[in-house]
DNA sequence: TGCTAAATCTCGAAC
DNA sequence: GTTCGAGGTTTAGCA
């Protein structure tokens, strides 16, 4: 296993200017940032917030994102994307970071009164990230072999674009008919159904063909499915692990293509 | 200016088992915890997603919500929300960090292989949090001062549940008719206008009055305009910076009614 | 650049 | 607990 000589500067309760200097040096450096210490912060922007003094930690990456976090909550309470450019002032009493960015324009500005800790790190991170089983890939998987969803289902394209959105997958059955099949990988509810009818009904208008409506997804919401019912419409139950399974295959397929 | 006696612990490469030590009594102790360090990450749930390792910071919050965030992007790249209990396991090659909770059925786990820092930390954070002109409150204000849009709009109530949706503000105007606002804080679009539209439409059927159709934003998408002609809607522009300083005003009275 | 739809969306409020 | 809609949504994919 090999080890990293660890890349850090670590001040503890530094003191304003101090900390000033230390933020100043890492942000010149393009280093990560971590601030804990007492601050309000004011955003300016989209809309406008105000936060009352506490203490928080803020998060400042390399590519100029920039997050403050209170102690509670998954979401940072501020932020500011990458891309942005930092000024940093020393006040008499305070040190403030102050993030911009155009398009839209936007300011973030955090004033510390005082800094608890401060961290500037170069992190090496090159890994790859897989996310499987998205919407999308639930398509290509029902696309390549569509008897997972219908028997007797001809796919001709997924993602179709027509007048009210996109189609999910767009095909024909042994009968005939034009299969238009709304997926959805988390439970169905009325919006769902809504949006099929919709491609339903506008099919309709432009096919001769006989026009079949099936909404497809691990679950429905309750008395959502009387409404599919009076829509003329189907609804097809899928377990997302079959898929999953289908995906990782695939997966495995194209890496043994690959290797080959 | 009262300082507080910082409340932290900084562990620099503790090795995994102490690492792992330190993060127990952390999490036990309700702590937040910054882990700075290599790992990999796999997160089973509504999906499944695998990072391989990399250097990367994991935040751990006192209510239980964990976010882990490479150097760059203002997103965490897995996370999990407040709520979620944790498992920590000693391996021989690595400290293993999981968060699970049920509804939905979620776990992330977190294999660190090297732990560069650990920092557990007590803060203290009650201050106040303010957004100001949300649409919600473009709604009440424009409720309270409807002339800011209309000079002659009386409006009856605002986030009017009716069958195809919400209506924003709903009123009546000199002439008798009755008036179907729909506002938008960012430019409004197609989108917008069709649900404008949609909401007029429904209204048409249930009252014997005559209904105007109005979206209010501060910008109109192009080709939009022609759109809210042909459907018979109106389209009013508003400046965000006078609706912010009614809504400045409105907490200005309210705190004076506070302070009385 | 702009638009559209998805997201492990999250968050809150109403029912 | 479920549902529904908003969000400084963000993000990704195309036209």
């Amino acid at each position: 296993m090999k080890s990293r000589k660890p890349d850090f500067i670590i001040l503890q309760s530094p003191g304003i200017g101090a900390g000033y200097q230390a933020v100043k040096e890492a942000l010149s450096r393009r280093r990560n940032l971590i601030i804990i210490g007492n601050c309000s912060v004011e955003y300016q922007g989209r809309a406008r917030s105000l936060l009352e003094p506490g203490e928080r930690i803020v998060l400042v990456k390399s590519d100029g994102a920039m997050l403050v976090h209170r102690p509670t909550g998954s979401e940072p309470v501020n932020w500011q994307p990458s891309g942005c450019i930092f000024k940093s002032t020393l006040l008499p009493e305070a040190f403030v970071l102050r993030s911009v960015r155009k398009n839209p324009d936007e300011s973030l500005a955090v004033f510390f009164t005082e800094i608890q800790l401060v961290i500037a790190a170069k992190l090496v991170d090159v890994g790859d990230f897989n996310l499987h089983v998205s919407e999308k890939e639930l398509q290509k998987v029902i696309f390549a072999q569509p008897s997972l969803l219908l028997s007797d289902l001809k796919p001709i394209t997924y993602e179709k674009k027509i007048e009210p959105g996109f189609v999910d997958i767009y095909g024909l059955d042994s009968a005939g008919r034009l299969v238009v099949a709304e997926l959805k990988r988390v439970r169905a509810g009325k919006a769902a159904v809504l949006q099929l009818a919709k491609y339903v009904e506008y099919l309709k208008g432009t096919t001769p063909l006989r026009v079949r409506g099936v909404l497809v997804a691990p679950q429905i919401a309750k008395g959502v499915q009387t409404m599919v019912l009076a829509l003329g419409l189907e609804f097809i139950q899928i377990d997302l692990k079959r898929f999953a399974e289908s995906v990782a295959g695939k997966k495995d397929r194209k890496m043994g293509e690959f290797l080959v």
